[in-house]
DNA sequence: GTATGTATTAAACGAACGTTTGAATAACTG
DNA sequence: CAGTTATTCAAACGTTCGTTTAATACATAC
């Protein structure tokens, strides 16, 4: 039998990917736990503790990833005395979090609650989640600068921007996607190497698009 | 002084745009509205029945617009007896939404409802939302295919997929975008020309990447 | 054994929610 | 005008929510 803390944090990860933040009571969570209603509030503090822990303990250690394999990009190209490469900056950020998504079932969980957390409604999430990625962001725009000079800063944001949208959508949309109900009998591949294989051309060439 | 139902739909518009479907009271509706909290069951039935009126009354009209402007593609593409072109029909989707965005402050708050509608943790706003545009990306994916005949059904509809991704991203992320107070101090534009100019050519060049 | 701090439990708290009710008021019809 | 329908209103309904409480069980240390 798992500790009680864990319990908790693997059922709400899972709920929360599911249905939400708002829309997710403590009840369910605990109850999908089989722990006690109040040990949320007991280990946690709040229900707020709980999600910011959920979103911590996956986040933290996928981040240190992401921005390892950006320090690698940066590493072998100031080793050629060359710039990084565009492609090379997005899928330091997209490649970790696919593998991380395939490596177990309940990392898919949280997958799919990243995906919500850049379209999350409720300020609490959206502040976790942002404050963790702003280091990424940031270091990925400056990657982006090098590679692609003859594209303003103004530019390269919004297309950064754009990326994020639809890596973040895909995430969303992994297990429960209403497009995919839309083309009937279609079954697309959403296994890890296909949805790199995908998603990685699309937003470098809409990257690399001459401005 | 406007009528009631039409009170409510402006004011519930504006929250749902602000804060999702699930976290808007219609308390808070009704008292944004200055109307009696029971005249949301009155008029609509509850508040399931309020959100689809809200959703309907303004992308019945944009999906029209939309869906001529996708046949004008066609209509001009066959008097040529050549194919569609990606970019033009990428734009019949996303033109008429920008401009409907820009046209009043009103629509403003609409086009970020449709934004959030992608993303809704909710099924009720999911299924009102797909049901309307089932048509349109139907269409869409009849016109890519013969745009580019050299990339397959399945890749053409991740990249579908994606574009919509950016797309709604991008929507729900006009007033109040976390993305923006990373860059501190730039403000990037997000009138309507501008925001065409840059997402266009981003989700073109990511559908015509050779695959 | 007793004491001490940690963890769990059932029960209850007040607040907020969507919805319903029945009376009062407004608007329209013949 | 009276008669009828449509709308508004304050109040209350039953439920569910996050949180708190106080009692209990359990561990480890002296």
């Amino acid at each position: 039998m798992k500790e009680t803390k864990e319990r908790i944090l693997d059922s709400a990860e899972n709920l929360f990917a599911e249905s939400g933040y708002q829309a997710t009571s403590l009840r369910a969570i605990t109850q999908k736990a089989e722990v006690n209603l109040a040990s949320v509030n007991y280990h946690f503090g709040s229900k707020e503790g709980l999600v910011d822990e959920v979103i911590r303990r996956r986040l933290v250690p996928l981040n240190k990833l992401r921005m390892q394999q950006l320090q690698n990009v940066f590493d072998h190209a100031s080793s050629q005395k060359s710039n990084p490469n565009a492609e090379d900056i997005l899928r330091a950020f997209i490649e970790p979090t696919i593998t991380f998504l395939s490596s177990s079932n309940s990392l898919r969980h949280f997958t799919l609650l990243i995906g919500r957390s850049f379209a999350e409604p409720d300020d609490t999430v959206r502040k976790i989640f942002f404050s963790l990625m702003e280091p990424i962001f940031n270091t990925m725009m400056k990657g982006l600068k090098l590679a692609l000079p003859n594209i303003t800063e103004e530019v390269l944001f919004w297309r950064l921007h754009f990326s994020l949208g639809a890596t973040s959508h895909t995430l969303r949309c992994i297990d429960n996607c209403p497009m995919t109900q839309l083309f009937n009998g279609k079954d697309p591949a959403t296994d890890a190497e296909s949805l790199i294989g995908l998603l990685l051309p699309f937003v470098t060439a809409g990257m690399e698009a001459p401005q």
